[in-house]
DNA sequence: ACTTTCAGTTCGTTC
DNA sequence: GAACGAAGTGAAAGT
């Protein structure tokens, strides 16, 4: 850790702030403060006990004691800045595109720290719907018996169908492939059906495969005639390790130094 | 702040860990650590420096140096555990619903806190999709003159019509309310406009309301004689304050003690 | 508890 | 840089 500094007073943070918030360091202030958002829409939070910090790549993260998401945020700023003002420390992160400003008025700072976190690893996930794209390649059984993959990713005018295949006779069979497969699934799955059916005037079926279908997505499957195969994302993620890089955790290639 | 220490042993680690993880407590840790992840998907997360907290209503984040989102997490843990191993300090959070689990091994910690945050006040936002389904009931002229809103949230077999209303001729109009309109807005409000002209056997419109539209969107509107009305945000959205309050940050009520 | 839909979505890929 | 779609989506409202 650079920097530890327990009740700080509001000079030391600005210095803190104004010295590493545009520089490759993670700032992290627990204290009472208010935010307020301006943008794509308007928020105000009111007083409250947070955990502020800012990442190295200028994120801006106001998380509060609980819940996955920060309530106020700012994925990339453009513009930090800080002022004392009526004996309270105001950091304010300014956006360009969209243009939106995030305001944190701190009235009490518990403590700041200083670090630059070296991550220099991948996340490696597996379990993605292309890993079922991929699952149906290389084991089409998984789907239905007979069936033989022709196209992955085949382009039609109303889009790409996820997997273009033959049944054991010879007929065509359009996939769609939904982890979390709702309403508009079915809707352009029967788009790719009726595409295809145009394309080639032949006897097509149209197949939803996902791990799960709530009831009424199912019935509009049936209503429509689409056919529903559901897969085990324990066959999809076997358990010997075959994984998959994932840009999701593209780490800077800085060195510690 | 509770306690702030700074190059704790691993015993003192888990020493807090389980005095603290079950109860209305934020613990942060900074430290180089790797997470593994496996339940709805399975992923690996090599060491790196990072930052853990878990917040006081369990939720778990573990955070890299950039980026908006953490790279591991739990939403909501229902067990948590901890052990020193090979010198090592392995902290895990199950969760049951859906089964999932997230185990950190931490290698060197360089800081641990614990605090008990006190956020009573709620996220005031304005700007959602319901604020513009607001104003346009209130003033109905920013869609067009004459308009006559019938019903808000109108249902229908193929889903909710945002507002459902009347055209200065008396004719009907089902209007498709979007913040970020796409492809599939466009085909969800001629469903409506399909549905609707079945029901009513008569002239029906639909227009698409939101503050932007890119200019392939619009084009799939005018192929199908759908309309666009642009409303600004501004409008949506007065400079004097009219906050509609977010569950988001519904907060707890404890007390300070 | 489950379903449905929105999000200041964010984030990645492709064109 | 826009556009399109997935996400271990999460979160909230309604049933």
């Amino acid at each position: 850790m650079k920097k530890v500094v327990e009740k700080p007073t509001n000079q030391k943070v600005v210095e803190i702030w104004d010295e590493f918030s545009n520089r490759e360091y993670t700032i992290q202030i627990n204290g009472l403060c208010l935010v307020n958002y301006q943008g794509r829409a308007k928020s105000k939070l009111d007083k409250g006990e947070r955990i502020v910090i800012k990442k190295q790549d200028s994120a801006l993260l106001v998380h509060g004691p609980d819940g996955y998401q920060p309530k106020n945020w700012q994925p990339e700023v453009d513009k930090f800045s800080s002022e004392v003002k009526d004996n309270k420390v105001i950091l304010t992160a300014k956006r360009n595109n969209p243009e939106e400003i995030v305001e944190i008025t701190f009235s009490d700072i518990q403590l700041i720290t200083v670090s630059q976190l070296i991550d220099k690893s991948d996340l490696q996930i597996r379990g993605h719907e292309v890993d079922i794209h991929e699952a149906i390649e290389e084991r089409p059984q998984i789907v239905e018996e007979g069936l033989k993959v022709v196209e992955r990713e085949k382009k039609t005018p109303a889009g790409y169908i996820d997997v273009f295949a033959r049944d054991k006779d010879n007929n065509y069979v359009v996939i769609e492939v939904k982890r979390n497969p709702d309403y508009n699934s079915i809707i352009q799955l029967n788009r790719y059906v009726e595409e295809i059916d145009e394309e080639f005037k032949s006897d097509v079926r149209g197949i939803l495969v996902a791990p799960k279908i709530t009831d009424n997505v199912l019935e509009y499957l049936n209503d429509r005639d689409l056919g529903y195969q559901e897969v085990e994302m324990q066959e999809i993620i076997p358990s010997h390790d075959g994984f998959r890089k994932s840009q999701k955790g593209l780490s800077d290639f800085q060195d510690k130094n």
